[in-house]
DNA sequence: GCGATTCTGACAGCAGCCTGACATCGCGCC
DNA sequence: GGCGCGATGTCAGGCTGCTGTCAGAATCGC
């Protein structure tokens, strides 16, 4: 396959392009989103790895271009630590598959692999919270094994605990979260809706710390 | 296969005519309307591969023209990237299929393989959904093995689903897939094709997930 | 036991969605 | 050019069920 590597950081840009040729696929290392563009234009490849954080700009740019132009060039994105946020921005955009730094570069190669087999036919990737699994591209969910549909709100609710793994969430950060600026909301609609999520994730999933706010369970 | 190739652009006209006659097939490259005209009244080709614009005129009317005379040679339109309105138009002329510019010479090979696989009898590979069979090579569909008919507009949202299975895809993300840059369009113009798709393809074919968008259903 | 805090069932209002109807546009045909 | 037809965009009326609100019950900490 032919690919093409966006990655500003020279060690890990050169051992990646190394790997990569190493198992027989064409690599185009750029550092910089301008010259990703310019090969984007030129030349067809069959796969993307891009860090999303570059001197001139955000990768996430480069991926909304390409899906909006039509292009579905299979996209692997390469985030720093582990910005879920990003993620969730970065599959929202149209990326297939995601690899927090520092990767295996053994892992890496199985990405690229199952990107290869997507093709035939293989699931979406899934982020587990306990007996959770989260579905951020088909925005689905499921506990346990079993389906569960969530409405907007609740799904907004979820990404907004996912977002910050194992961190304890004030009641007004998640309004901040829910609601537009401006939109005050009265009474206790964030319980309200903490209450309709643990019916459907269960009863253990959000931890409540009184006086503080919420957590989402680790278990 | 005996391949007629219209393209002005001198580097990719040539790494195509390489590539298609690598592969076994007898290339004409030529670069204008009127020497492509010349070609059909004097041979038979099995594929068709037109450029769109070129410098006297467009491959569009070549089309036209060869459909009207009962031609039915499968076409594959090369389009600039973005042009969702040429393809359309290409597609309403009756082309069999379009690449966008630019586009990798192997997912061309993939399609002239597929023409070849038509005229050699074989079936194009289906998708299958639900009860639906896709043919995204030769945009044809069928439901419970009754064919369907779709218009532009709707095989543009159907390919939009298809291409990401399983995806959950935002009114905006649609939009943006249906209408080229600039092209704003007010009013619900995205629910009421929805609804349209829906009445041919069955109303549990795409399930609506209430203020974030649509998904094809797996059922 | 008591106050503070949180949970949850019920309900009304309305945002979001569906769909039939109509106007418009482009295209082919005569 | 005139005509007919199908595709597409727009609109409005009607409906569904999400969502905010409230109040009473439950729980917690002391």
């Amino acid at each position: 396959m032919r690919i093409l590597l966006l990655e500003d950081a020279p060690a890990l840009g050169e051992a990646v392009r190394d790997q990569v040729a190493e198992e027989g696929h064409a690599v185009d290392w750029m550092q910089t989103l301008g010259e990703a563009r310019a090969c984007l234009a030129t030349t067809g490849y069959d796969l993307l790895l891009l860090d999303l954080w570059l001197p001139d700009g955000s990768g996430l740019e480069l991926l909304k271009h390409c899906r909006r132009a039509g292009n579905t060039t299979p996209v692997i994105i390469l985030t720093a630590r582990d910005q879920i946020s990003d993620r969730i921005a970065g599959l929202n955009a149209g990326a297939d598959d995601y690899l927090v730094k520092p990767f295996d570069l053994s892992e890496l190669s199985a990405r690229i692999a199952a990107v290869a087999r997507r093709y035939a036919g293989n699931p979406n990737p899934l982020v587990k919270v306990g007996e959770l699994e989260v579905d951020l591209v088909s925005h689905s969910l499921s506990r346990a094994g079993h389906g569960v549909e969530l409405t907007a709100r609740e799904w907004a609710l979820l990404e907004a605990f996912m977002q910050r793994p194992g961190a304890l969430l004030s009641r007004t950060q998640l309004e901040d979260r829910l609601y537009a600026f401006g939109a005050e909301v009265e009474s206790n609609t964030i319980e309200v809706h903490i209450s309709r999520l643990r019916k459907k994730l269960g009863r253990d999933a959000i931890e409540t710390v009184r006086g503080m706010g919420y957590r989402l369970g680790q278990a």
